[in-house]
DNA sequence: CAGCCTCGAGTTCT
DNA sequence: CTCGAGGCTG
């Protein structure tokens, strides 16, 4: 054969095998048998290997996988990958109901589409091909998950026709189908592996695979349910998922279009009984309003947009005997009393305890040990206690008492009136305070100690060496290595890694010390206020709620800890040690009090600065963020595609609007 | 004063 | 993820 004459079948091949890809995983209508289709791959297969200057990463042999990645590059989001609002009962959903058609005043109607319990995935597509798969991640950024992806046949490599905009983005669900799921645990019973605990989990766990060889034989499920892009010209949701499917998209045809609330709610009722039927798990239905128009009138909040909410079916519930109550002390020194519980499996995972918060709860719930209890899991994930099966009481159950004394250390519990929490006051002579108080300091989002996991700490602890934060700088590798565990090369990264944290900001420093209320936002907050910590330790509760967001509480809190001597000794410690207790240069040189007293609303995308960092500005220079436009509000920030009923709003509340460029001014030193 | 939003803290199991 | 606390808006 020729090379040209080859060319020309593999693109004929290439273009057959994806028809019928579609006609089997998207329509699911194959149009040859399956002896016919492996025939045609194989051929495929040889000629590009005879003539691999042919073979494009587009063909559908590269379905079958093989790329070995190490690990997931992360990706920003073209577009923040938000989780909708939850709502458990047709009351909630009737509220939120009210709530569009109190700000649409005018006809809408709804969208209803399937809830499924699988992994959000969002495909971008440039000039008609498949480009790139992205995870949901934090919902800002996810892990790049392409090569996985194209392997999933549903998913189509080139799209059909030419209707679509040159570069766009479709979000959906990755599932692993029920029966995909039973036949892969009846092969790992056979060979006496592990089953694997769910469909959900199974679908996560295999899309992380390092050999997407082993995922295109996974037999994964896509389906598509939502497109963003620049250069969409639809008017409704509906019509979008329309010519998604004509383009070639796998769009569930589930999805239904309602003109009203009833309508909904009957959509609901019909699946709630149908979904056994399905072949994949639903866990709830997603309800969207149609028109783009009215989206953008309903907006979103910092989460979720107002225009979409899920209603979730009845979580499944078990039930199982309380057998016995223990007490964790948190690093605050908070109690918390925990069920055990006699194992129960739930869900494809096995439960044996379950958080019972607070004495409250304890009471409301009126739980008394050896009581046969209700078990669900809330947030799919936190098993819960939901209700007692009294009619199976045994007579002598036995109340509740909660404890009086730590289990830890056996001082006397606290309760002040309107707190729901017991507190152990023995903040510095309680182990787990302790230990908890050291995990919280070296944690990454505070100092950032590699190697100084939950396990060193408690080695270190019961050993000894450390008896507070500050010991953690006087560690010597000679200290290190007589311990379980700690070869050379250990406690060397340790030792780095407790070096390299004196280089942490101090607003992270502020937050690592674990004042109380005193979480991350909290600490930058007082850290651009008061600049470094002599400012802060002088501050009376009158300044420190002069800060924005700082009430009573906090101030209240704040000084306290100041006030006490063995904190002052710490802090006086760590800064002999070189750690950072005032405001790096830069950030002190990015820091004014030109925007003292002021609030603003930012709103939009912005030429030259993200929306987080205008933010940042405008609190390091004094000013305050708020979310909505109130008579309060000094200055709306107007970006490109600003809400519009911000703008509005300011309009008609008389808020000056500016533009980037004048906020810039007024940061700016001249 | 009610209703919201944001922040902090605690949590399960593999 | 969820709950409660605290703060702010209308």
């Amino acid at each position: 054969m020729t090379s040209s004459e080859a060319k020309k079948r593999i693109s004929e091949l290439s273009h057959l095998i994806e028809e019928h890809n579609y006609n089997y995983y998207v329509l699911a209508k194959p149009a040859i048998s399956d002896y016919d289709f492996d025939m045609l791959l194989e051929e495929l297969q040889k000629l590009e290997k005879e003539f691999p200057e042919f073979l494009s990463p587009d063909s559908p042999s590269q379905r079958v996988g093989g790329a070995i990645t190490k690990e997931f590059q992360t990706v920003k989001h073209m577009y923040p990958m938000l989780s909708l609002g939850n709502t458990y009962s047709e009351e909630e959903l009737k509220d939120f109901d009210d709530r569009v058609a109190k700000t649409l005043q005018e006809k809408y109607e709804y969208v209803c589409e399937l809830k499924y319990d699988g992994v959000a995935i969002g495909i971008s597509y440039k000039q008609g091909k498949f480009n790139q798969a992205v995870t949901r991640g934090d919902g800002e950024k996810g892990d790049d998950v392409t090569n996985n992806v194209r392997t999933i046949r549903s998913v189509p490599i080139k799209l059909r026709g030419n209707g679509f905009p040159p570069s766009f983005e479709i979000r959906g669900e990755i599932v692993m189908p029920r029966e995909v799921f039973n036949e892969i645990n009846r092969e790992r019973e056979e060979i006496g592996e592990i089953p694997l605990a769910n469909p959900r989990n199974s679908a996560a766990g295999t899309l992380k695979l390092q050999d997407s060889g082993a995922v295109a034989k996974r037999n994964l499920d896509c389906y598509l349910y939502s497109l963003l892009g620049e250069e969409l010209s639809y008017d409704s949701h509906y019509d979008s998922l329309e010519a998604a499917k004509s383009w070639g998209f796998k769009v569930p045809i589930y999805t239904k279009k309602v003109p009203d609330i009833n309508a909904v709610f009957e959509f609901i009722n019909n699946w709630d009984k149908a979904r056994m039927d399905l072949p994949f798990d639903i866990d709830g239905v997603v309800i969207k309003v149609n028109s783009y128009a009215q989206q953008k009138a309903l907006g979103y909040t910092a989460k979720s947009p107002r225009w979409a909410i899920a209603f979730k079916f009845k979580a499944v519930q078990v039930s199982t005997v309380l057998e016995s109550i223990s007490y964790q002390v948190g690093r605050t020194g908070a109690i918390t009393p925990v069920a055990n519980l006699k194992p129960v499996l739930l869900a494809g995972t096995t439960v044996k305890r379950a958080s019972l918060h607070n004495a409250d709860i304890i009471e409301k719930l009126d739980v008394r040990i050896g009581d046969t209890v209700f078990v669900e899991k809330g947030g799919e994930i936190i098993p819960k206690i939901v209700g007692v099966d009294l009619p199976k009481r045994p007579p002598h159950a036995k109340a509740v008492h909660f404890i009086t004394h730590c289990p830890e250390c056996h001082t006397e519990l606290r309760r002040s009136e309107e707190e729901a929490q017991h507190f152990c006051p023995n903040e510095s002579g309680c182990p787990p305070q302790i230990k908890g108080k050291m995990e919280h300091f070296t944690g990454r989002r505070a100092m950032n100690i590699d190697g100084m996991g939950s396990e060193t700490i408690e080695l270190l602890y019961d050993s000894g060496l450390l008896k507070n934060i500050a010991d953690i700088y006087d560690l010597k590798k000679e200290d290190l290595l007589p311990l379980d565990r700690m070869a050379e090369k250990s406690a060397a990264n340790l030792i780095k890694g407790i070096e390299d944290s004196k280089q942490i900001p101090f607003e992270r420093v502020l937050f690592a010390i674990g004042i109380r209320h005193i979480g991350e936002t909290t600490a930058k907050k007082l850290a651009y206020y008061f600049k470094d910590i002599e400012q802060l330790k002088k501050a009376s509760p009158e300044e420190l709620m002069e800060v924005g967001d700082i009430g009573g509480k906090i101030a209240q809190s704040v000084a306290a800890y100041f006030k006490d001597e063995r904190n002052a000794d710490l802090i006086h410690r760590l800064q002999k040690k070189g750690l950072n207790f005032r405001l790096s240069e830069e950030a002190l040189a990015n820091t004014s009090e030109k925007l003292n007293g002021l609030t603003f609303v930012v709103s939009g995308k912005f030429r030259d600065i993200s929306r987080d960092d205008l933010k940042k500005l405008i609190e390091q220079h004094g000013g305050k963020n708020v979310g909505s436009v109130s008579g309060n509000t000094s200055y709306l920030v107007a970006g490109e595609k600003m809400g519009p009923e911000k703008l509005k709003k300011a309009e008609k509340l008389g808020v000056q609007i500016i533009s980037e460029e004048a906020f810039m001014k007024m940061v700016s030193d001249t």
